[in-house]
DNA sequence: GCCGTTTTCGGCCCGACTGTTTTCAGTCG
């Protein structure tokens, strides 16, 4: 938590810099936000164990910004940040998290119109006085316009990955007290859904006070909304709230299913239930005045002559005619997770290097790791040319023989993520592509297309037979940028035609493809693969949230292609 | 402000795209 506070703040000193012209330093406060982020230690425990040098074998940490950081750990402040914070008073989050506007905009904004916030940004727009700055003109303006609806959409959403790992801290205290039966998560963010309100958590307790009271004294929150004898709400300090509820034992399987939702499932069980004759909500399934069932969530669902439903299924989406029929899908877990196929090494972009990457697949269980780096188009990630894909085959060789002396049982396999360019090409020559296991295939550039156009792009592309996997396909960034313009049923038509494989990206500002993608996908017969698209060691932990979300979209083993061992995954990758 | 099998000082991933500017600046990846 503090590692994201500190990366917070650096990373708004660089834009800082930036708007200030100042030289080379923001690059220096950028790389010590990617250091921070992707530690897989909080900064404070460093200090403690280590010291200041400690805090200086951090990436991108060096003697200045190692003092900083103690200054945060032991005042809460860093002090030159309060001075540029006072002298541009501006919600650089706000400003930044519109498509198109960056430092020297923002630093514009500032001088000539006093903008200092999403709200003064929208007002001068609609004024028409951007146009008339310089550098912008009625296009810039109605492109901001377009961005700043796109943020309205998805404001107050707070992306999965943001709540999840917060709310599930403060389950694991208050699991502790003895006070506490039963605890569970609710909401959308039980169903596991890609953004997320707030969060809801329920629990059994005879004695509400005592839980309360520990769950507004939890650590990291910003003020408490309420609190009554049942229910408290809170709000954190990453700006999102929490509500508590504490239910008696006998309501608490019909209280979880109530409060997980969503509303379109239970509006429907509901009247599923008054055709048995029965009355269910959030206290109990009654015939009459006796209640039938309650106190569990599968005897809600039993009451009414349905199986468990998984709660990322219940979106009204026909998980209830599925029950009915029996037809349910067993839905993929962590478990079945054998490999990821999607991650980068130090060759390029990767904070790690390949051996280091192999060290922690192991360490999650893991058979196989795909190195996926970028190709040359990228050169800003110092995308490999055709040579070097060959001299990285040579380590992946030697690290693989390795293995088999120490009887490891793990493989690293070559990829490449290659780029699809404007025509639909691949800019890797297709010899050095036969060369590799596997090939992955993505949009990184001109993704402002026409629908026709992008659509026969990545058909191309997927019509090449060393491309295997297609990457984040559809492109979208949550919370900052739509999907491309494609007929995805026609994609889908063709990766079953060519056996070509989609990507559902576990990265938690993409998640793509999305749940309803996903679904569409397996009924399609299309095969999909679950990757981090790691760029350090510590984000393959990201696995979760792609499986989450393959959950979301009725995923199966037999549709998800790292669920399969390493035989079946190579014989399908080969034939197809 | 960081970093170092070309350097403890002098470098610091760079190309494409967009919109505006008729020769370039800002943003993005």
């Amino acid at each position: 938590m503090v590692n994201r506070e500190l990366a917070k703040i650096f990373s708004e000193m660089a834009i800082f810099l930036r708007m200030k012209e100042v030289p080379f330093k923001p690059q220096a406060y950028e790389r010590a936000v990617l250091g921070l982020e992707t530690l897989n230690k909080e900064a404070s425990e460093i200090y403690q164990q280590k010291g200041i040098e400690g805090l200086k074998e951090i990436p991108g940490i060096g003697e200045n910004l190692a003092d900083k950081i103690k200054e945060y750990l032991e005042t809460g402040k860093i002090r030159s940040y309060q001075k540029l914070k006072q002298e541009m008073p501006i919600n650089l989050e706000e400003l930044t998290a519109v498509e198109g506007i960056g430092p020297k905009a923002i630093k514009l904004l500032w001088s000539k119109l006093k903008i200092k916030n999403l709200k003064d940004l929208e007002k001068a727009a609609r004024a028409k006085k951007l146009r008339l700055l310089p550098g912008f003109g009625e296009k810039s303006e109605k492109n901001i316009l377009t961005g700043i609806g796109f943020l309205k959409k998805s404001q107050g959403r707070f992306l999965l990955s943001e709540i999840l790992p917060e709310t599930q801290k403060i389950v694991s205290n208050l699991e502790k007290l003895k006070e506490v039966e039963e605890i569970s998560l609710a909401g959308s963010l039980r169903r596991g859904k890609d953004t997320i309100g707030d969060a809801d958590i329920l629990v059994i307790s005879q004695d509400p006070g005592k839980v309360i009271k520990s769950f507004i004294s939890s650590p990291g929150i910003l003020k408490v909304w309420g609190q009554g004898l049942k229910k408290a709400s809170i709000r954190t300090k990453q700006g999102f709230d929490i509500d508590l509820r504490i239910v008696p034992r006998k309501s608490y399987g019909s209280a979880l299913q109530y409060f997980t939702g969503s509303k379109e499932h239970n509006i429907f069980l509901r009247k599923m239930a008054m055709g048995k004759g029965l009355k269910l909500n959030e206290y109990g399934v009654f015939h009459g005045k006796k209640m039938i069932a309650g106190t569990t969530e599968s005897g809600i669902y039993q009451a009414i002559n349905l199986p468990f439903i998984e709660p990322e299924l219940r979106e009204n989406r026909g998980e209830i005619e599925a029950a009915r029929a029996k037809r349910l899908p067993r839905l993929i877990t962590l478990k079945n997770i054998f490999g990821d196929l999607h991650c980068h090494s130090s060759w390029n972009g990767g904070q790690n290097t390949i051996s280091e990457m192999a060290q922690t697949a192991r360490a999650r269980g893991y058979r196989y790791l795909g190195i996926a780096d970028h190709t040359k188009f990228l050169r800003i990630e110092n995308g490999l040319d055709e040579k070097q894909l060959l001299n990285q085959r040579r380590e992946i060789d030697k690290l693989n023989e390795k293995f088999i002396k120490q009887g490891i049982d793990l493989k690293i396999l070559q990829g490449c993520e290659a780029n699809i360019l404007e025509n639909g090409s691949i800019d890797i020559n297709n010899q050095a592509l036969e060369g590799l296991d596997f090939v992955i295939a993505g949009i990184h550039s001109q993704m402002k297309m026409t629908k026709a156009k992008m659509t026969a792009r990545i058909i191309r592309a997927m019509e090449n037979p060393n491309v295997d996997i297609i990457s984040h396909p559809t492109g979208r960034i949550l919370k900052k940028r739509d999907e491309f313009q494609i007929d995805f049923e026609r994609v889908l038509k063709v990766a079953k035609e060519t056996g070509t494989i989609l990507e559902i990206s576990s990265s938690p500002s993409r998640l793509d493809l999305k749940d309803l993608n996903i679904k569409l996908a397996k009924e399609a017969g299309v095969k999909m693969v679950i990757n981090t698209d790691s760029h350090s060691a510590s984000q393959l932990e990201l696995m979760d949230y792609g499986v989450i979300q393959a959950r979301r979209g009725w995923a199966e083993k037999k549709d998800i292609i790292n669920c399969w061992s390493l035989e079946k995954l190579l014989t399908f990758l080969k034939t197809n």
